[in-house]
DNA sequence: CGCTTAACTAGTCAATTGACTAGAAATTGG
DNA sequence: CCAATTTCTAGTCAATTGACTAGTTAAGCG
């Protein structure tokens, strides 16, 4: 048996390996799941398997770090800046809103690996109960209401029924996400025209809810 | 130290134990995930670890076993019957159908077990790739286009944007069920008023969706 | 009660796993 | 080019794991 080739050795600065090991672990874990062994992981890699225990004290402590890592800068002020301009029709706020959003998070790692810690990890609950972070509903709720001619939200507090309208909206253009990387079923048309579809869709039926809502809580007069 | 009491054996016979190991280790895996151990199953279901294999020649297969339980005759052939129940009003139809469906899968061992099945065995997504199944988007989609004064399947095919449109109302109802048992989060209305009102909102936007599309796709009058 | 048979368990094995230690190799500054 | 420093690897350890074997216990039938 010939003997083996030794392994061409590369050196890097402690921040880069470290920042390497970051971003490649991440579609490792996404495809394999927690439960992939490190070595495996290390050849992936391409080091030597307790070079990563040099970096991390443990393999939790480095799954931790990657989910930190993917919250950490994906949400975007500017974003509900957008939302807000009256300016702009509701339509195209709404539809510019959802592309930028869905541009971070439709993808094999994103949803794989976010769906594994929802699986897997108590914790990652609290961080991020859901993707579609709360306060996009509070302001698309407002802009929806102004559209509507309904009082805001100081006078008629949004109910549990007003709420699960939106968590509906949002989740059905998630969950064009969840199809594609999740189940791993292409859908038939693409992501611009899905959004495209289900805002026209929104905005076609919850106005008419929204009113209903208002007649039966007795809103007040905008 | 006392000495440990012995274990008190109890002898069933093989279909009853059989099926015991089957019923009680859905609710292990769908919390524990599939990597948990034999042995914790073993505990769990107070009987030795190695009795599992005098039943089931591998993990593996216990697994594999355990989907094909939980999807056999999940699907109730008479729901298409009442779909297609004209004598019914479309919208109590819509209602009784996912209210029943959802039933069956709303559970937290459904849930995760499935999810942890998506994410971990490739033939899941073959079986099923969509707990929705696709033909409950024909029938659906032949009642809205009857009751909008369209043109049926046979005349005008349906299109990648109508099935995408049935996709997006099914999915913000199944969603109701992931926020519930993989986020972990209890929604703020009841499964029943969430069905009535997305079955509204859908009802509400989609024959305006429809006429549009129909008059961009060039369909033949009903 | 005793015999037979099938259900069940204790205990073991090899493989895999996360984690660690000691030392080799590469980089850098002088 | 050499010494100091840091990166990296080989090899090891104990614990855990899926799977198995041999033997024990309980049930059922006469």
């Amino acid at each position: 048996m010939a003997k083996k080739t030794p392994t061409p050795r590369k050196r890097l600065p402690q921040a880069e390996r470290e920042a390497q090991i970051i971003r490649d672990s991440i579609p490792f874990f996404a495809s394999r799941g927690f439960s992939a062994p490190t070595r495996d992981l290390a050849e992936h890699l391409g080091i030597h398997q307790s070079l990563l225990y040099q970096y991390f004290p443990s393999k939790d402590d480095l799954i931790d770090r990657l989910y930190r890592e993917m919250i950490l800068g994906r949400w975007k002020r500017e974003w509900e800046d957008w939302l807000r301009d009256r300016e702009v029709p509701l339509k195209d706020r709404l539809e510019r809103f959802f592309r930028a959003f869905t541009d971070g998070i439709f993808s094999y790692d994103y949803m794989r690996f976010f769906f594994l810690a929802w699986m897997d990890r108590p914790y990652a609950r609290d961080h991020y109960s859901n993707p579609v972070q709360a306060r996009i509903f509070r302001i698309i709720s407002s802009e929806l209401r102004h559209e509507t001619g309904l009082p805001d939200h100081d006078a008629w507090p949004m109910s549990a029924a007003e709420l699960e309208m939106h968590h509906a909206f949002q989740s059905s253009i998630f969950y064009y996400g969840v199809r594609q990387f999740i189940y791993g079923v292409t859908p038939r048309m693409t992501r611009d025209e899905f959004i495209t579809q289900q805002v026209e869709l929104f905005l076609a039926g919850a106005p008419i809810q929204l009113r209903a809502m208002a007649k039966a809580q007795n809103a007040p007069a905008s």
